[in-house]
DNA sequence: TTTTATTTTCAATAATTACTGAAAGTTTAA
DNA sequence: TTAAACTTTCAGTAATTATTGAAAATAAAA
């Protein structure tokens, strides 16, 4: 396989993936590709490559910054703007981990504490407390892991964890 | 607010949620409802309560079974069936979590190997690899700690998480 | 058997989400 | 200033995904 299509296969095949996981296709396709790009990339060039409208790539750019993942980049002589991706894999990791809690965690734990409210002594509602309760308390716990993995160096994470939870 | 009211807030809200990690909004409504229902429900339960049609109810219950977070439940004297959510929630998040390690880790590991096979010595070739080889990197680390994690006890994960990691 | 109850499937359709492209907005250079 | 280069927005449309509902399949009872 050539260079350039494995480079395309990768681009597509995150796509693809992405969406199972429900990311925006498009969105995992520019990522991908201004990672395996050895140089910063215009909105053009991102265009070209996808075969995709310029709204499209704003959008999408526009995401991946807000997602702290792409970042601008201005080139010498040049006046349009030029977008990288961060190699740092580990970094990588650690961004879209904070993103995720703060988007899909914590609002999570908002509900549940707001429902927990209830004033209903009945056992049915002592039972529905319960769940919300238990439903928090996993939820807190994984919260709070991911606080300490955002934290964390890859090794010594890894290393650690390995430590402590063998038997 | 009366407990019905807040069960359905709790149903509602859950599927909005779940629309933003790309869940099924349906899917993850069926399975709140079964979560907070204090015995277990016939496909015409769920219709009635969520107002959705038959085949809706089929198919996302279905799904919540492939997931193994429920289980059918017979009843005496009654020829349909019945659902039930398992209501320990560690083992929920042990069991979602094996799941989407199985969906959506594995096969990203299995793409990145593949690519990985390219025999291209250029350093272009070679920044490629690279980027592709950090990505695996990162990707069986997080496979692993979830490996770990499905098979621990959750108070002591927690304590002994937050006991290596804290500094 | 045959009838009745129940579940499953799936083509048609509805709802949602993503994308285009051109117009409006912004920034830099002349 | 004005013009040119570039970016952003967003209404209209396309593509995708979810849902319905009725017919087919299956299972239990008569």
């Amino acid at each position: 396989m050539k260079l350039d299509e494995a480079k395309l296969k990768y681009i597509h095949t995150w796509g693809s993936l992405a969406t199972s996981w429900g990311i925006n296709k498009t969105m995992a396709q520019v990522h991908a590709l201004l990672l395996v790009s050895t140089k910063a990339l215009s909105a053009e060039d991102i265009m070209e490559t996808l075969q995709i409208s310029r709204g499209n790539v704003n959008m999408n750019v526009r995401a991946l910054i807000d997602w702290g993942i792409v970042q601008k980049e201005f080139v010498v002589g040049e006046r349009k703007e030029f977008f990288v991706a961060n190699k740092d894999m580990w970094e990588l990791f650690k961004q879209i981990t904070k993103e995720r809690k703060k988007r899909e965690i914590e609002p999570v734990l908002k509900v549940l504490a707001e429902l927990q409210e209830i004033d209903d002594t009945t056992t049915e509602g002592q039972e529905f407390k319960k769940v919300l309760g238990d439903l928090s308390k996993v939820t807190t716990t994984v919260n709070n892991i991911l606080d300490k993995a955002i934290k964390a160096d890859e090794h010594w994470l890894l290393s650690n964890f390995t430590k402590v939870i063998k038997k």
